[in-house]
DNA sequence: AGTATTCATGGAACCGTTTCCATTTAGTAG
DNA sequence: CTACTAAATGGAAACGGTTCCATGAATACT
């Protein structure tokens, strides 16, 4: 309960505490009977050192944060069990920070990298302004972006374009023409995934002499539910589309369920395709395109973890490490009827 | 870059560190303009308080630590995110600590409070052996555990026997006999949950005076790939079950697959009944075992900090909230062909 | 044996806060 | 206007480590 110092057991051994503190970090320069005296007296009296105080006096935190926008999203998930089975294996401790409204994530992406909290950031799924990236460049602290974009910041990304592209073209292959992208919301500046992903749609839509039609794309924000309800409003319209494209196979989930509601058979009457290729996807036998989402966790970590290495190089480049997609083909894609 | 400290803000406002330190902590007596000349000097120098030294003088670090094994388990997952929805709006930081192997769990379990790292502790379904829980009790830091069971802790638990029961009942009011139970290794010493369901399951039987067959039960790790193989060797069985109870949801799942692999139905030709409803089980609507796997998390929080702010009373009698269980019937249970 | 050189060690300053305690200032009453 | 009380404020001592620097001991070399 009371607390015994650094200076207890350097009594307690009969030396000095810098000798102690000597041990502790395993300096060489100690002879090796002093280093047992120690060591004896540390193991008496229970002895640990204060991690509070070795930070403030080192000037590092030994700790990495991660920002995480709705920890819900089962991607997000994915995405942060990758980066903890890096950060696990390394001496950082791995401090989780959750952004659920909008107002919360000023106050983490100013006052985090600001307080000294941690010696290095990864931030998941959120894209910096031009002035919040400023600010972390400033700070000098280390920070990997994953699954988001800003060209003077390191980072992990998808191409989205592509993955979006991918998912269409196979569609208008299978014969279909009337192709709709649900999505969350497109004006969301911080979610550059949900434009790219419908930049790619409409590019696969434009190469096939194939006109976009705005009715067919639909928004709302994340979630099973407001995707169920999108796919009911599809249904609902005069000249409903034969396809569906969802940003996501959370999305695309929601969009079944509202088909098999209104008796509608997957693939037969109607064809979804999802993004990502989350755990479920494979379960329900989702047609997806898969991105590497723990990998995604994994590079991340593994460049920031270099980088805090190099304190001198704050690279005039930021590194961005690209990784691919591929068309999941498995059971809720077929030719229209 | 270079650090702004209060000793510089005080020299900006004309004012002691002391005031400067009393407007950071809002205390109520600094004079209205006082405050409002601080104030300023630290918008003008861009000022932000070092955590480190804060921790250290206040001798709290504002923490939560929470110990986790296996955080790909999706259940984990859902309880994590309970927690995170509560200690997200609560002042403290939230560390993880992701336990994947057995040796790295008596690291944390003894390092993590001895360091003084985090000002109280959530465990995720690890139970502690009675020399750990004497360990955490002599540290004085506030524990909870969440889904594992010290008579000497505060706890949140779910009555597995009365869901491993319910679950077998369920099976054998269908007109089961033939009852398989498939799960983690029943020998994990801090695996309680396991050997809890178990109880349940050979209860219901003894019940209803069927006779527990040993060979229907089948252990290996926990994971969708290990149940998918217990589910092969069930069904090449001389004596196949027409039922399966499935530890988890996860194992449920895999058995579904080695079924359907073998050209089974399911429910037809075998019923699957799995156990946590984790978000995956209502997609594939699988009869379950529901259990508030997100409340778990919400409640141990809330526990864990009410504990934190009342430091003295450390209770001679542990709290315990128990969470009901449910079942959930879907579509993967019938009576047998 | 004497001096140079290396190695081991201890003391003290420092990291940037909080907070106790003493002091100054303001406010109130006579 | 003075005396007294209450409020505001500043200085300095913690908090518990790390690390620079000086010192003493041990080893090596001539």
């Amino acid at each position: 309960m009371t607390t015994v110092t650094i200076r207890d057991v350097a009594r307690r051994a009969g030396v000095g505490i810098a000798t102690v503190s000597r041990v502790l970090n395993n300096s060489p320069s100690v002879r090796e009977s002093t280093r047992r005296k120690v060591l004896e007296a540390i193991e008496e009296l229970n002895y640990s050192p204060n991690q509070a105080a070795r930070r403030l006096s080192r000037g590092k935190t030994m700790s990495i944060g991660v920002i995480v926008p709705y920890f819900t999203n089962p991607s997000v998930v994915k995405r942060l069990q990758g980066i903890v089975s890096v950060i696990n294996s390394s001496p950082y401790d791995l401090v989780l920070f959750d952004i659920e409204k909008v107002t919360r994530r000023d106050v983490f992406l100013r006052n985090v990298p600001r307080q000294k909290m941690v010696d290095g950031l990864l931030i998941i799924s959120l894209t910096p302004t031009d002035e919040e990236a400023e600010q972390f460049l400033a700070s000098g602290i280390p920070v990997v972006l994953i699954d988001a974009f800003h060209p003077r910041m390191n980072r992990v990304i998808v191409d989205n374009v592509a993955g979006g592209y991918k998912a269409t073209k196979y569609l208008i292959e299978l014969g279909h023409q009337k192709i709709a992208y649900v999505s969350d919301f497109l004006a969301d500046p911080f979610n550059t995934p949900v434009r790219d992903r419908f930049e790619g749609y409409k590019k696969a839509l434009q190469e096939a002499g194939l006109i976009f039609r705005p009715e067919y794309h639909l928004q709302d924000k994340h979630g099973r539910l407001p995707a169920y309800k999108m796919g009911k409003q599809l249904l609902r319209m005069p000249d409903p589309p034969t396809a569906v494209f969802a940003y996501s196979d959370t999305q695309a989930i929601g969009i079944i369920e509202a088909a098999t509601e209104n008796g509608l058979s997957v693939p037969g009457d109607l064809s979804v395709i999802g993004f990502d290729d989350i755990e479920s996807a494979e379960y329900l036998h989702l047609t997806t395109v898969h991105q590497s989402l723990f990998e995604s966790g994994v590079e991340g970590s593994k460049l920031l973890l270099t980088q805090m290495q190099n304190p001198d190089a704050i690279p005039t480049n930021p590194i961005e490490i690209k990784l691919p997609t591929e068309l999941v083909i498995r059971k809720t894609t077929a030719p229209p009827a």
